[in-house]
DNA sequence: CTGAAAGCGCTAACAG
DNA sequence: CTGTTAGCGCTTTCAG
């Protein structure tokens, strides 16, 4: 690996000046700047960005900890990030720390190690104490971990409550809420879903049921309760998930339980994907602000980074809008 | 940010004696190792892997470059291989490569610089000429990249000939290959499927038909061409994708304009992920080996970075598997 | 416009 | 068992 001091000797000048070149600084003749560009592409030079950090260079790197990038949801608003970042000139390292709080803790350590300039937290078990100490620039997507580190996420509220009175417009009356139920102790974000779907039914004199279905349980396990409930109890007509895989999953089961789809029984998703709008379009959902989101996310941590800002229990919230389709009305 | 030399200070010892306690190197009394993690806990110390990579240490760091997080294939397979590197105490630079040659070439230097130990390439472009001067380890998924670049790839070939025999057997005769094609230029190991689809329906006395889909054009204009392609061709009675979510595509399409599967058109894809199984379990397709796929290509990177092994044209194929749904048959 | 020298935070001989 | 010293590859005063 060719160094910055190989191509001076090259280039016949001092390493002072290749470093010039390089970070375009200063004043250089364009003699030794054709030089040296000529010395670096000999050598097929490339930089070692740890040296360059290590004097307190910022490292435009960027790291994401997010739960799992197999779920289309957070995969699109991943790739969201992150090509926003590039255009930004800034590099992503992902985490994926798949639920688990040792991995996401050993990924916090290593993004913190390798100075990365900022850090944006998707995961959504429950919070880690470390993240109370971190001093770099940092922000949360729809999670609280602590009371320095900003928020932004979509009205959770304002969704589940659209997806509430979507189903009972449709005709609906016997309404479950299929998905994460809030386990008790410390509220977050995303449980306000709950508590608008508890809210609105009440609204309409409706009582509420719920399938709890935690992220932890396979996907076949879900199917095989979501198929029991729907088995024991044929006078369900109206179903809201709190992610749109568990309605893909809910349709699944009625088309094998001969269930009409709107008819018997409405479904209403949430997540509102690019995906689930290319293949399956049929599937009424909340599609959250993706795009905004990421956005959002980027300009919260960029202001730290570039302005020092510094956020005190600051939570942004982005509207929810609903995607109609044929699994509702 | 707390350092080296202050953990020393606060313990009362020399930087030398913190760092052996840090790498567990040479022989330290009991009492001075404690004082050390006391002062280390105390001052919240988080080595700075940057200075300790500048030595020439391993960064422990595996960069990944690939074409996409969204696409259910990639993701996976990428979750899978980040999850067996963590368990090597790897962790994983996930770059996005969107396609893009210049992001590719942007990442792989971003790689370099960063001095990662290893790097495993799976885009689908044509091959950026950066590749030919990479001094580090390196891998590629189904792709050629160099001639000292190994590949891991499943067998196209094979895959392919099952899918084309699984129509055929199901009693197709008129069959279109929906995907994308063989440009012309260089082949690559993903140009066996059409090859063996031509193979294997020639074998039948069978026509080949192909309605090229590029990885470029977008979901909707795929959605409108395979439309196009059904309306116009009635007689189509079997189609074989190179890929999962266009045989869903193809399924909608179906659906939407009144033609039955199996019975009037039989469809299988290919890649065959959990995602597919478990959310739309009714496809026929053709299934990767994706966790030994994952594990070979790392196991072919480790050769390299731990035994310094070298490889000039090596290719592994592992073998596909028909996964039998209600679509073919 | 260019160079010499110091130092970023850490590790690794070499001494003791 | 512990400390001193030099140096990884680069940037940055300070001189000229």
């Amino acid at each position: 690996m060719a160094k910055l001091e190989d191509v001076a000797k090259k280039a016949g000048v001092s390493p002072t000046t290749v470093s010039r070149v390089i970070n375009n600084y200063g004043a250089i003749s364009e003699n030794t700047r054709n030089k040296v560009h000529t010395a670096m592409k000999e050598l097929n030079y490339q930089p070692n960005s740890l040296a360059r950090s290590l004097q307190g260079k910022k490292t435009q790197l960027i790291g994401l900890i997010f739960p799992s990038i197999t779920n289309p949801f957070y995969a699109e608003l991943i790739a969201t990030i992150e090509d926003q970042l590039f255009k930004s000139h800034y590099k992503t390292i992902l985490c994926n720390a798949s639920n688990d709080q040792n991995k996401e803790r050993d990924y916090l350590n290593m993004l913190v190690s390798n100075q990365v300039d900022g850090i944006i937290v998707g995961t959504h078990s429950k919070s880690l104490k470390e993240y109370q100490e971190i001093k770099q620039a940092i922000v949360s997507f729809d999670r609280y971990l602590a009371d320095s580190i900003p928020i932004v996420g979509s009205d959770n509220y304002q969704g589940a409550a659209l997806a509430a009175e979507e189903l009972i417009n449709s005709g609906a009356s016997n309404i479950y809420f299929l998905g994460n139920v809030h386990a008790g102790r410390d509220l977050q974000p995303t449980d306000q879903r709950e508590i608008a779907f508890r809210k609105t039914l009440a609204e309409h004199q409706l009582t509420p049921n719920f399938l709890p279905l935690s992220t932890e349980i396979s996907v076949n396990i879900k199917h095989m309760m979501i198929r029991e409930l729907l088995q024991k109890n044929q006078n369900i007509d109206g179903i809201m998930t709190t992610d749109d895989l568990t309605a893909l999953l809910t349709i699944n089961v009625a088309r094998e339980l001969g269930i009409t789809i709107p008819n018997d029984l409405k479904v209403i998703g949430f997540d509102g994907t690019k995906f689930i709008q290319d293949y399956y379009p049929e599937l009424t959902t909340i599609a959250q602000p993706i795009s905004d989101i990421a956005e959002l996310l980027i300009n919260t941590l960029f202001k730290q980074i570039d302005n020092h800002d510094h956020y005190e229990n600051k939570h942004f919230i982005l509207p929810n809008k609903l995607i109609k389709g044929n699994t509702s009305r």
